[in-house]
DNA sequence: TGTACATCAGTGAACGCGCGTTCACTGATGTAC
DNA sequence: TGTACATCAGTGAACGCGCGTTCACTGATGTAC
């Protein structure tokens, strides 16, 4: 197999988003610069360049993954068990998980936000969502503010996961986010 | 005044930190650049070290300053409401209205989080927080997670400021935060 | 009221670094015939 | 099955830029006597 290193890396593209992961998971998505990239691909530092032709070019194709593995994570706990809390806390440890997509896609100024296939993967993470809403036994009140349930369980979701992944959150909570999750979101959960 | 500039600022520090505030503002903190700042301030590129040594010690006077408005506008409006849903109406302008502070408080890895008056900023906030929640009407169960009460409405007040701010929110949605942010955090707080 | 001196605040030149971008190039692969 | 050629992927040298940091310096201020 590895030969002397072979002149053509074979899947450069997909070496070079991993690399991307592991360096945002290291200093954060502002600090990724792509020589780095490229010296841990293990490759000339022009030959990002090839691939995504700049910075925001990689970080778009990294958000549009992300959007897509959150709404497939969404989905799966939505068949599974039907039930918003445990969709909520699939939101969270998706973002625990996948903690470098999750910075990128909620940080927009980074990446090309008018993207087709970027628009298309938040939109099927959106309706992933709202779909999770429509779970809740007890639909909320109709009118202008309808939806302004799902902003609620959105926000709730998305604050903890935020202030768990800062390390804001009190010493003592724990390291399981699941569990303390669960705590904390059924408190706006417990109606449905 | 303006007698064709005094070799001393006079206020530097003061200066610089504003110019912190609108390169946040425009760019976000991690582009932050001390060159960048003393180009603002009119002075010459060496001169913020003498006052904050370097990027991170400048952060964490931000950070500091941040949590100490933070801890000044929730007292305020506790005194003047004793409404938790206000409260956290309260946080959310905070964060829309003093955007750079409050991006830089919940990036803990841009300061020096040791810092005995960033601490101290810290707990006082996080001490305002606490007396919010428990101006709750019905007190929360008590038990082992008694507290996930306030931290179920940090986390939704915290979370809807963050969707605001990166514009993940509708697009629909108005421009007014306390009016869309009232509509929703009130699925939480309407037990209180 | 005056003088001497210490301290403080800001200057500007210099350095080395990592970055993005460009460019002519070369090695490898795939396809037409 | 073989050959020619086009296309694609990656190279490596070069460039100019903005950055942080250091350093000897100078202008301004405050204080002791």
């Amino acid at each position: 197999m590895a030969a002397g290193r072979p002149y053509h890396h074979g899947d450069l593209q997909r070496a070079l988003l991993a690399a991307a992961v592991d360096a945002i998971g290291e200093s954060g998505p502002a600090a990724l610069s792509l020589r780095d990239l490229a010296r841990r691909a293990g490759v000339s530092h022009a030959a990002p360049t090839h691939h995504f032709g700049d910075k925001a070019g990689l970080l778009t194709v990294l958000a549009t993954q992300g959007f897509d593995l959150l709404a497939d994570e969404l989905s799966r706990v939505r068949a599974r068990t039907g039930d918003l809390l445990e969709i909520g806390v699939g939101y969270l440890l998706f973002a625990v998980h996948h903690r470098a997509h999750f910075e990128v896609m909620f940080r927009p100024e980074l990446y090309r936000q008018d993207d087709p296939s970027l628009v298309a993967a938040k939109e099927r993470a959106s309706t992933e969502l709202q779909a999770g809403v429509a779970t809740l036994a007890e639909p909320p009140d109709e009118g202008p503010d309808g939806r302004s349930v799902g902003l609620a369980a959105w926000s709730i979701v998305h604050g903890f996961a935020t202030l768990w992944l800062s390390g804001a959150l009190p010493g003592d909570i724990g390291d399981d986010p699941a569990v303390a999750g669960r705590a904390v979101l059924q408190h706006l959960f417990r109606t449905g």
